[in-house]
RNA sequence: GGAAACGUGGCGGAGUGGUCUAACGCACUUGUCUUGAAAACAAGAGUGCCGCAAGGCACCGUGAGUUCGAAUCUCACCGUUUCCGCCA
């Protein structure tokens, strides 16, 4: 959510931002019904002044007759002010619904495109590795290796599940535990800030597992509730699925109010994401890419307003710290206001080498959504100075576990249909060197 | 699932219908004193919205209701704690 009042002050910039991410808005209908619920608010509220003030005469000592009457004049003044509340609301809830569905305004550097064509390479990093055969995609190898089972999951629980078995599951808790050893120590995390010249302070990352479930309102403050077609909804007990460890990381502070010297805080949290997918019917069904249930490591910063875009630059550089550790080659994009999304201000993705399928394949975000979820979660920060604002908030994939396996198996496949398994991971993995 | 108690400002904690709509304590800010600090003393300070301002309105878990007037009474919901039951 963006502010009335910046709205009011900057309806040309916003109404330019939502075209340029193509959300429909209306700013002009929006500034005429805010002109209104001023007005019926400042009615109502003078009504309740002369309530008020009338109540404490009545409470003061004065004559039975008097009492009476001016008792006698409220209980009318008490009808006006029902009546107009009642319009004063209907007003309010008509004007928050059209606040919810202003888009967050792209950066100057955002690139401007009408969908993922219009996405920008920033740099890439690391030797596509050359095969002296046609190389695999990673649901043939898996299969034939016994560490993905798609076909079972399919009888059990439908489409887009899978069941990972053996080897490919101790992999799994190997890319977890290093990921969590890198964002637990200073030292580590010092040095990747100091190598992309990034100013931050570079504090330790609290490890979380979050819930997996939220109540939809607090989906909707995060800016996370989409349609419900997109969400496994729940309502007998008023409750959805997360999609990210995002969506209750983020709301772990709403309605606090942080000290400026209790930030920047980090989280990395540990969940599994739970994906609808309604609308990719028919897109990468094979095996594992594309799924209605994985695990996922992510993680999302509270910061100061002046430090966000250097935070998420360094949430990207933790990312292109994992993939270097693990040998595989990927491109760091900017995502355009066309593909963006829209409690985001600024997005950059990194698309990891496919070798299987020829090609880069999304398997890391870092969104920036400047104060746009905090104003909605009401999230804030005193500063020092006493005055209050609404924190910045970050959240950026570390590991998604499907992708992220995808790419390491095919990458990292032998003529043979075996699986090297990277250095980095074989400490995790009782020091063996191949899945076979 | 059963029973009970309770939800007040950063924290603790008064306040059971009114006449300053939140006492008091801790923590906090500033000042005095001090070489500096601590202590002591003094002053200040909740959050949001409207307003140029003066000022006004709202907020005591959330939402409805009763009343001229609600932190206080009624109802529903949410949550916390304790005990019992079940259980990874």
């Amino acid at each position: 959510m963006l502010a009335i009042n910046f709205i009011r002050d900057n309806k040309d910039i916003v109404q330019a931002g939502a075209k340029k991410k193509r959300v429909e808005i209306d700013i002009e209908m929006l500034i005429t019904l805010d002109d209104e619920r001023l007005k019926v608010l400042k009615e109502v509220e003078d009504l309740r002044a002369e309530v008020n003030r009338v109540s404490n005469d009545i409470a003061r000592d004065q004559d039975p007759a008097l009492k009476v009457q001016l008792i006698e004049e409220m209980s009318a003044v008490k009808e006006d002010i029902k009546a107009k509340e009642e319009k004063l609301k209907a007003i309010v809830d008509e004007w928050q619904k059209m606040m919810l569905k202003i888009p967050n305004i792209p950066s100057v550097d955002t690139p401007e495109g009408p969908d993922e064509s219009g996405n920008q390479v920033v740099r890439s990093w690391g030797e596509k590795p050359q095969f002296s055969f046609t190389p695999k995609e990673h649901y043939e190898l898996g299969k034939a290796l016994g560490i993905i089972d798609t076909e079972t999951a399919g009888e059990v629980s439908g489409s887009r599940f899978a069941y990972l078995k053996g080897d490919l599951v101790l992999m799994q808790f190997g890319l977890i535990q290093m990921c969590l050893e890198i964002l637990t120590n200073n030292d580590t995390l010092k040095k990747i800030a100091e190598e992309s010249s990034i100013s931050v302070v570079p504090s330790a990352f609290i490890p979380v597992i979050p819930p997996v479930f939220i109540r939809p309102l607090v989906q909707l403050k995060m800016a996370r509730y989409m349609t419900p077609e997109e969400h496994y909804l729940f309502p007998n007990d008023d409750l959805m699925l997360i999609g990210s460890a995002e969506h209750t990381l983020g709301s772990m502070h709403m309605n606090k109010i942080f000290e400026e010297r209790d930030l920047p805080i980090r989280y990395a949290g540990y969940s599994t994401a739970f994906r609808r997918e309604a609308g990719a019917a028919g897109k990468d069904t094979n095996g594992i890419l594309r799924q209605h249930q994985f695990d996922k490591l992510e993680m999302e910063v509270f910061s100061l307003p002046e430090n966000s875009v250097q935070e998420q630059n360094f949430l990207v550089a933790i990312q292109e710290h994992v993939l270097k550790s693990l040998g595989l080659p990927y491109q760091v994009v900017a995502v355009c206001t066309g593909d963006m999304g829209f409690p985001d201000s600024r997005q950059l993705d990194i698309e990891t080498w496919m070798p299987g399928q020829n090609k880069y394949r999304e398997t890391h975000s870092a969104d920036s959504m400047g104060g746009f979820q905090a104003r909605r979660l009401n999230t804030r920060v005193r500063r020092s100075d006493g005055k209050i604002e609404h924190v910045h908030t970050n959240d950026a994939t570390v590991v998604a576990i499907g992708r992220t396996l995808i790419a390491i198996i095919e990458n990292y496949q032998q003529a043979d249909g075996s699986i090297k398994i990277p250095e980095v991971l074989r400490k995790y993995m009782g020091g063996k060197e191949y899945i076979k």
